[in-house]
DNA sequence: TGTACATCAGTGAACGCGCGTTCACTGATGTAC
DNA sequence: TGTACATCAGTGAACGCGCGTTCACTGATGTAC
């Protein structure tokens, strides 16, 4: 609990998280400084002994998203291990969960526009989230016969579009568009059906 | 080409497609009413002989591309038929196309934030797109042996699914989030993975 | 333990801006005779 | 063909608002002696 009186005590991450709560409430457009302030019970001046602006501010609630994102994946990973396909699964599904788990985050991230490549810092964990969804792909490959093969950074592609539609189609209660199965099974099921395209899952099963 | 001069000639539709090309430039929340007005050559305040508000005229924007979604859409399915496959790719070549060819409408429609439910209209056409992706995987699963048959529902949506993330993620010129590969091959070749998941392809094809 | 002082983290007022929307208006167009 | 008039589609000024940002300031905290 931080002390609160005139020096707030930990402003800069309540700043962060109120950014949060505004954008998963509002969308990414509908977050403003000033309001993040005011939820943080601060004035809006305020902000800037943290950030150097609104635009910086989104991008530290995306870097923490990457940090956060990133870990899980590779908690999923490495829990799936040895089996290249139970590690690969669970990354897929990692993926899903963090979106409904934390999604400020995921918007912040997705959906704000701000770029991956704002500085190097923010570029590296986004590198080293993807790369866990590759290095499951890559993994995953090496039981597909050669000649039929896709490049690994293919099907990682596809399971990352997969995921990232179901998310924003699906697991968001997008105003009108209710989801016909729940997010998890859509997901389940459609990376399911597309490892078995791959003959890398018993077609009967 | 319009007459101009005091009265435009037809400035309702300039001013939808001031609109479009503001979002396609700007992003879903960077659109405003009095930037689409200066666009069309006019005042923000003629904008209200036309539309109710702001609001009103993305929503406009969103209905004339659903129509041209569901006439895209709907195309594509009988140019496939009678194969059922054939309809059903290229409906999933379809939503791809279209995202490319008017990404200012696709954006309204799927990114502007406005209910599918906002109008009947509105709902009508989307359920009509929606229906033909629809129609198109339950013919296909006629060819599913019954007990091993998904829902066509439920692959319908994964291919809607896969499709709007690698738009989202590939197709935009997403700031540092480059495609590793055209976005229409990883859309069809996710789509012939998938497809072989279901043993609707013939595996060594 | 007490005091002086530097540092830090906030305030609050002000700014210029562009927004969506309203209103009374006026210029242009079309129609009736 | 010409004139009177109704209708329509625009203008332009004004509004209140919330925004991001700046600035000189001040209250609270921590440190040196």
């Amino acid at each position: 609990m931080p002390k609160r009186g005139y020096h707030h005590g930990n402003l800069r991450q309540a700043l962060i998280e109120a950014a949060l709560e505004l954008i998963e409430a509002r969308g990414p457009m509908g977050f403003t400084l000033s309001e993040a302030a005011k939820q943080a019970g601060v004035t809006p001046a305020a902000v800037y002994r943290h950030f150097e602006g609104r635009e910086d501010l989104i991008a530290e609630a995306a870097l923490q998203g990457y940090e956060i994102f990133a870990d899980l994946m590779e908690y999923a990973y490495e829990k799936g291990q040895p089996s290249a396909l139970a590690a690969f699964s669970a990354t897929g599904r990692a993926y899903l969960a963090f979106a409904r788990k934390y999604p400020g985050h995921y918007i912040a991230m997705f959906e704000s526009g701000i770029s991956v490549n704002r500085t190097p810092e923010l570029a590296a964990i986004a590198q080293r989230a993807n790369g866990v969804l590759e290095k499951a792909a890559t993994d995953l490959s090496q039981h597909i016969p050669e000649d039929k093969r896709p490049p690994a950074s293919m099907f990682s592609a596809h399971i990352w579009a997969m995921s990232h539609g179901v998310v924003e189609l699906f697991a968001r209660n997008s105003p009108g568009r209710a989801s016909p199965f729940p997010p998890e099974d859509l997901l389940e099921t459609g990376i399911g059906i597309y490892l078995r395209g791959l003959g890398l899952i018993n077609p009967d099963a």
